[in-house]
DNA sequence: CGGTTAATTAGCTAGTCGGTAAAGTATGCC
DNA sequence: GGCATACTTTACCGACTAGCTAATTAACCG
């Protein structure tokens, strides 16, 4: 994967895994065991997956006696959410039904 | 990757040159040599993106003489925004900055 | 100290990804 | 038909990903 910011919270987000952690966060902190604990799957692939959702800015984490609690960072989300709204248009309205030339016509008048 | 609808997308979106190519094509249709032409790479890589980007929904393509023209279908991004919109709390407010306790107190307020 | 709990690191496997070159398919036009 | 244009498919490659098991590090507790 590239390793530009976006692309690397898009990868982030390409995980069901990962995505669900984001959600467990959203209630607050955890830690690891904590996180692992709803999947199939060994705490050393969450381990992991927690490496990429740090590397992608999504989550910190700190350290609290043996434990390394995890914190959701929602940030990374502004500039995802940012370079989507530029396509906002095209889903919002029947434009993306319009061929390119009355498109490009309506965007000249402000609508 | 997954093969949820999500993932596919968030997917899709992890690679700058198919963020590119989309861009490119919020312009209105193109066909795939025009989207091919400002990238240095062949134009199979090219095929493979935009069979990529066709898996994810975010592209259809027609059949138009010898040509394929690709347009934009921004439908599938309307879900990940939303996905996203859970977080927007997150970034929007300093929410983020606060422990899990106040958080909670605060949401049952309804803000 | 020794043992337990929490989590990461190391090393492996199988599969996917982004790219290439070369061959194949589809359409238009003389 | 025959040739050119516009892609796509196939086969391959090196790098990365997601998972595993086993071993290691780190911190607490008796």
């Amino acid at each position: 994967m590239a390793t530009d910011q976006l692309s690397v919270v898009f990868g982030a987000l390409a995980d069901p895994t990962r995505r669900a952690i984001l959600g467990r966060l959203a209630d607050g902190p955890a830690t690891v065991n904590e996180l692992a604990e709803p999947f199939d799957i060994t705490l050393p692939a969450i381990s992991k997956h927690l490496k990429v959702l740090e590397r992608a800015g999504l989550i910190s984490r700190g350290r609290e006696k043996q434990w390394r609690p995890c914190r959701l960072e929602a940030e990374p989300l502004r500039a995802a959410t940012e370079w989507m709204g530029r396509y906002r248009q095209f889903w919002e309205s029947s434009f993306d039904k319009l061929d390119d030339h009355l498109r490009t016509l309506m965007k000249g008048t402000g609508q």
